[in-house]
Formats: structure tokens, C-alpha cells, sequence
DNA sequence: GATAGTGTACTAGTTTTCTAGTACAGTCAA
DNA sequence: TTGACTGTACTAGAAAACTAGTACACTATC
């Protein structure tokens, strides 16, 4: 190596027993590394390769989570070069943002209501995750 | 019929062309019956016969989605008698319970954060539906 | 006990999901 | 241009998900 620009820092890890699919596994580990920062726009992913030499898996299974990802707006693609976190999520039309929003929300109330918990309990606790 | 009791109001309705797996859909839809006050604790749900009849499905797809609330602690079948809502949902361990929220609430700050949202975004939708 | 209602169990076929094998194509630096 | 890196496309097989057919068992009422 020579320049190396930007060493990618962050690493997959698999847990095979827990029955959930190797390609949500990687989704899930990209989003819950946005959302509490240990990946920031801009930053590079494992390559496609590297992932599968080092979890032993097949590209295609890194390639379906990175297209999903993609799909979703969270990463960016571009062949040759590399996968990385996009920079800047593309801005959406407000109506369409709010009804998306709208639709998250939704669907965590009804789950989290028919689980017994009152919109009063999720809210305190997603107070607690704000002021940490 | 001699005594009618209780009638049956609930009424499940299928989106074939949704994609979505049918009894999934009936699953969302009694949740959600339960979170917006149409079933109530006690309240008889539809038998699996006159469900499968009703909707052209199979009784086995319909028991597919109340075995699955059951484990839940959401709704009680009864052989020989009916399937109903559960009247209270089972007291669970306080650190359990705790737990779940925590999962629950995880869930949904990953996905939504990586759909570019910020959790004040996610709490003052939140707080817009308390007042509602 | 008979009967008509309820949920249950077992089996199986179709479809979808998930992963893999392998060859191809774009990008960049030397 | 060449070579080493990157992502992409096509194909296919195994596993899981989903739904259905059919017969059985429990419950309540008469």
C-alpha cells in the first residue's frame, strides 16, 4: 500500500447460531453503526471482497445487503471504487419524509401496544436514549 | 341462535395483491385492532372456520396467525370454545419486561435512523399522537 | 348421547428466501 | 496498457416460509 486513504476501520462479525439471515445480519450492523456513529458519512465499507474472504461467505450475499442499503438511500455504490456512507441523505419531499415517518411510527406503536407497553413508556425511554 | 353472546364485530380484510403474507396481515390487524380500542380484553375474535370461509383461505393459515398472538400474550384460544382477547396481559418480570421495551425501542432507532431521522423527530411524532 | 360448534394435528406442495459458483465490467495508479 | 483493485450479472440449488387438504379432538347445548 502507499497513499492509503481513508483505512477502513469498520468490521463485520457474524453470528451464525441466531438463525437470522448473514445478509440482514450486515444491514442491520451498517444501520445500528449510522445511528450511533461508529460509521459518518463519507466513510468507506468493507469492500464486497474483503467481507466475504473474511466472513467466509459469497460476494453476493455482501452485494445483496450493500443493494439493499443502497435501495434504502443509506450507502452509495459506485463499481470500481468502493461502497461508502452517504455523504448526505437525499433530501426527500417533505410530504413524502413525514408520510414515511408517519409510517414507522405506526407500525413501532401498534407492535410495541399489542407487547402492553403505552406510548407513555416508549417515550420516557427514548428520553433516557436522548440524554445519553 | 338462542343467547348470541357476545357477537363477533371483528372483521378481518385481505390485500392479496399487498405481497404480504396472509397470516401476517391478519396478525397486524388484530394488533392493531387492540391498540386502536375495536377489540377489547375479553372480546371473542372471529373462529378460524368462519374466517377461512369468509376470506377463501385455508382454517390452517388462520391458526398460523393466532398460534403466533398467543405466544404472544395477546389473545387466549380456547378448544371448543373460541379465541379471545386476552382479558389481562400476563404480568411479566419487571428487569423482562424492561428488556423488551429496550429491544423494541432499539429496533426502531436503528431503522429510523437510517432512514435519516433523529429521535427528536421520532418524539415529537410521538408526541403529536399522545395528544390525539 | 347426539349434534353443531370450536380449535388441533399431520402431511404435503408451491413459492419465496437465502446463499453460493463463476464469469464479467468499471476504476485507478503505475 | 497493464494489473490489481473495485462492484455487477447470471445461474442455480438448498432451505425456509407459506398455504392447503383432510381427519381428529374438545366443548356446550339440547
Amino acid at each position: 500500500m502507499s497513499t492509503a486513504p481513508q483505512p477502513v476501520s469498520f468490521r463485520f462479525r457474524l453470528d451464525l447460531a441466531s438463525g437470522v439471515p448473514v445478509y440482514r445480519q450486515l444491514i442491520e450492523q451498517v444501520r445500528n453503526g449510522i445511528v450511533f456513529r461508529s460509521l459518518r458519512p463519507g466513510d468507506q465499507l468493507p469492500t464486497v471482497r474483503q467481507t466475504a474472504v473474511d466472513l467466509a461467505i459469497n460476494p453476493n450475499t455482501v452485494v445483496r445487503a450493500y443493494r439493499e442499503l443502497e435501495i434504502l438511500g443509506v450507502i452509495e455504490t459506485h463499481q470500481g471504487t468502493g461502497t461508502f456512507v452517504s455523504s448526505q441523505k437525499v433530501e426527500r419531499d417533505d410530504v413524502e419524509r413525514q408520510r414515511q415517518l408517519d409510517q414507522i411510527v405506526s407500525e413501532f406503536v401498534a407492535r410495541a401496544g399489542a407487547a402492553g407497553f403505552q406510548i407513555e413508556d416508549i417515550l420516557s425511554r427514548l428520553q433516557e436514549r436522548k440524554s445519553n
